[in-house]
DNA sequence: ATAGATGCAAAGGGTTTGCACTTGA
DNA sequence: TCAAGTGCAAACCCTTTGCATCTAT
């Protein structure tokens, strides 16, 4: 990461204005917009780079590819929509969970994913009643 | 999953024998020990339909491979190990989880995975004085 | 000018699938 | 018997890599 380019302005560009942690392919299709020729292994080689210099951190998903969201926010966790596979953040932390761990494991760190409907699609599938009128 | 095969029984031998989540290339391994060629794709095809069944439970880790367990275990979580990357049974859970969710969301599940070291790798890395003869 | 970055296409790793053969009920 | 199950290899998806070209410094 020692050259300042279009490309990793595109890429920085489509992680900021999103409201999200985004996948590789979204982050492609986003910065795309800007810069159309942008190629995949591009994104991923800036991906990684990027992450290397602590300006993005991955955000893992089991069984999907990874999401990327800027790094330095204070300590938190994810939510992953079942219905739109979109992944959103939230705030704060169960607490301390090392009690978990058998003895004699030494805890470095850990993972939270709660998985659901996010708002948009809980609203979907159950839609609240219309307010009569205005 | 309808007919008793010498597969299933191997793969699924395999998994009981195991005191830990397994990756498919393990359960082939595993497996194959019995079953010198059963094949992976069979291990694959069989994961799945066991998982269907109901009888085997899906651990993910991000960015490897599912680990596969006997499912019907009470409520559980794992811990990664940093070092050797096996996964381990860890007992109980940091809680109601719900609040962490923005408003509007409907959870419906979560998934906690510590990371750290296993008593075995941090004893390699950090050997415990020996005791003084005996 | 020149090393770093890019684009394209090929290669990799894990998982799934197509198809002819085997086997459990 | 005969469809479910298996083995092998090809196909797939996502990610990484090789290499000639481009470009920021």
């Amino acid at each position: 990461m020692e050259r300042h380019t279009r490309q990793r302005d595109a890429i920085l560009r489509a992680i900021e204005e999103a409201d999200r942690p985004l996948t590789p392919q979204e982050i492609h299709e986003g910065a795309g917009l800007h810069l159309p020729k942008l190629g995949l292994a591009t994104v991923y080689r800036a991906i990684r780079g990027l992450t290397e210099d602590g300006l993005l951190a991955a955000v893992p998903v089991p069984g999907e590819p990874d999401r990327y969201e800027a790094a330095g926010k204070p300590h938190h966790h994810h939510f992953y929509c079942n219905a739109c596979t979109r992944v959103f953040e939230m705030h704060g932390c169960p607490g301390p969970l090392q009690r978990l761990a058998p003895a004699g494991f030494e805890v470095e760190g850990h993972e939270v994913l709660l998985y659901g409907r996010c708002e948009t699609c809980a609203k979907k599938r159950r839609p609240a009643r219309m307010k009569a009128r205005a």
